[in-house]
DNA sequence: TTTATTTACGAAACCGTTTTCGCGATTCTT
DNA sequence: AAGAATCGCGAAAACGGTTTCGTAAATAAA
């Protein structure tokens, strides 16, 4: 059935437009009969209001914006569903918007929200992102903005991420409970916090281990399958070959079980592995994986959460906090003997 | 920095607003001098146009809304970024509604369309969808819509799928020649298209090699990870317990496994799995599984191309035709011996 | 030189809502 | 019963762009 707008409704109602909107909107003003009457027109005819006009005029866009640096990911796609219980029942929009780990892309999609697109913004940043001059225009701009997962710390906003360094550290120590003291780190970025605070977790737990770092055994991985493939092949070719690896994303983990079966380690015997997932499929691979799971669709519910109390309250503004939800260690056979 | 609107940046200018308009606009009417000029204070001040004004006056959103069961799964994570990587190109956005498998989402949704939130739409209907006319009711009201992997067969459009037969037959075919005559079918609706071809294309093989058919072992699963596995488990402790099974769909692997491991069934000695599936883990899991993998970035990317065709070209029209791209049959250990 | 055409720009309408304000009619005070 | 308050509704402005149309000046054609 074709649907109308607002005038065409008020037409044949016989009302005026603005009788029509107020009472759509359930106007004190209106009364109750002529509200019933134009709701049951409003359905009879098929009317659906257009959100832009609305938008226009109301200057509110009833959209968040979520940037991500990739949607198959099973922390992204997870935090997604998160962001999008809580949108959905504030009766908002998500508009997801991935960088593909590009900063150039973020920082085009983010000039791109001054616009008005957006009310507010959930932003998980690229690992090419070292400096936030984009990410602080757009606040200045009054736009509302939380990180989540992957933040940036020169930007006075809320972040709400997971114990990433007690993280790294608890991997770690496990690793050095299994016997395990040649231990290599994968990181995929040296600007991204995560990353780094993982790393640190790793060293601290080395350091108080007394397990010296050997710097071949930190590797800073691509963005490419291929290549951190390689990467790892060649790690694991090296004379001091690692008896573990930590892997701190998820993406790492095929590339590293590939490697280790065309070198023909056994994993758990020969090298022992833990990575930092939200893979469902963790504790049916060859062998069932350890990992360091991350609360992922209660990370995007939190963010969400907060963003939307600045929202819905002008006088209540984001502050510069950090909301630490903690990861679990799970223990499977990658770590067994 | 601030942000301005078109009337600011036209005063700055001393220029009308039209003017400026029709210079960001790159319109023939305005002198070259006159453009760069104001391309370049609007680069200085700031300026990004509010893109509800645009779309309100415009009539067109540059939104193509993609409407999904679910992100978390390969299958869909992928072909958004098939989608994403043409839309992108045509300067459109893409806005992923999730149904999350209930008709009743997907109507809300495509209903909110009509509003004209977007110019097209691509869509993978939920599992519960069994008659159609809400998405015939937004294609006769001019809005081009796409089927992609899910379709519905009784709406004159065009479909984008894999060929789901043989894909079924095939995979069948497969797990015949590896000597098995048990071979169950698990299945995620009794409406849906592809679950019925594949099944049909199971139920070919079957005939073809002459297995008759048993009922007990086509299972028809719910949306519950916990309650598939417990359905699975119980097929798998049936008096005449299947030799193989065949899933299919992606989310069915885990519950597939973890049943196999529940009740020490060694795969693929006593039981042999083959997943409809894109898992980026099917190599590494506990065996590898062999898989019917679907081109779901590729089916993103046609569809996507499809649909603006038609938005770009007021006078073509989308057509009722079956574009199908094939799947292929990963064989791994999970149907070895 | 006169007229026709082109060039470069501005005024104003328009897209579909929401909201402010005004006003007649009804109900409430006193 | 007269004035005040309330109720129910409509006219019109506003949101920020784009587009149509008009027009003065510059250029081309006659």
């Amino acid at each position: 059935m074709k649907n109308i707008n607002i005038k065409e409704l008020a037409l044949k109602l016989k009302l005026s437009v603005s009788t029509v909107s107020k009472s759509l909107n359930d106007s004190y003003e209106i009364s109750e009969e002529t509200k019933r009457r134009v709701l049951e027109t409003a359905e009879l005819l098929n009317y659906v209001p257009n959100p832009y006009a609305s938008s226009l005029r109301g200057r509110k866009s009833k959209n968040i914006g979520v940037v991500i640096p990739e949607v198959a990911d099973s922390f992204f796609s997870l935090a997604i569903n998160g962001i999008e219980s809580v949108a959905k029942q504030k009766g908002y929009h998500v508009l997801i918007c991935l960088t593909h780990e590009s900063f150039e892309n973020e920082q085009t999609i983010l000039k791109e929200f001054q616009g008005g697109r957006v009310d507010g913004v959930l932003l998980s940043v690229s690992r090419e992102t070292t400096q936030c001059s984009h990410i602080n225009d757009l606040i200045e701009n009054g736009l509302p903005l939380i990180f989540f997962d992957r933040a940036c710390d020169d930007v006075e906003t809320a972040k709400i991420t997971t114990d990433d360094f007690e993280s790294g550290y608890k991997a770690t120590a496990h690793l050095i409970a299994q016997k395990c003291n040649e231990i290599a780190f994968l990181s995929i970025s040296d600007s991204l916090s995560i990353s780094n605070k993982r790393l640190e977790g790793y060293l601290q737990a080395l350091g108080d281990n007394k397990i010296k770092v050997n710097s071949k055994h930190i590797i800073l991985c691509t963005n490419e399958a291929e290549q951190n493939y390689l990467l790892i092949k060649k790690l694991l070719q090296q004379k001091n070959r690692p008896d573990a690896i930590l892997a701190s994303v998820e993406k790492l983990t095929t590339p590293v079980y590939m490697a280790c079966e065309a070198l023909a380690l056994n994993v758990p015997k020969d090298i022992k592995v833990v990575c930092f997932s939200n893979l469902e499929t963790a504790a049916i691979l060859n062998p069932s994986l350890t990992t360091i799971t991350q609360p992922a669709f209660e990370m995007g519910k939190a963010a969400a959460s907060l963003l939307f109390k600045a929202l819905e309250n002008s006088n209540f503004s984001i502050v510069k906090e950090d909301v630490i939800i903690p990861s679990i260690l799970v223990v499977r056979r990658s770590t067994g003997h």
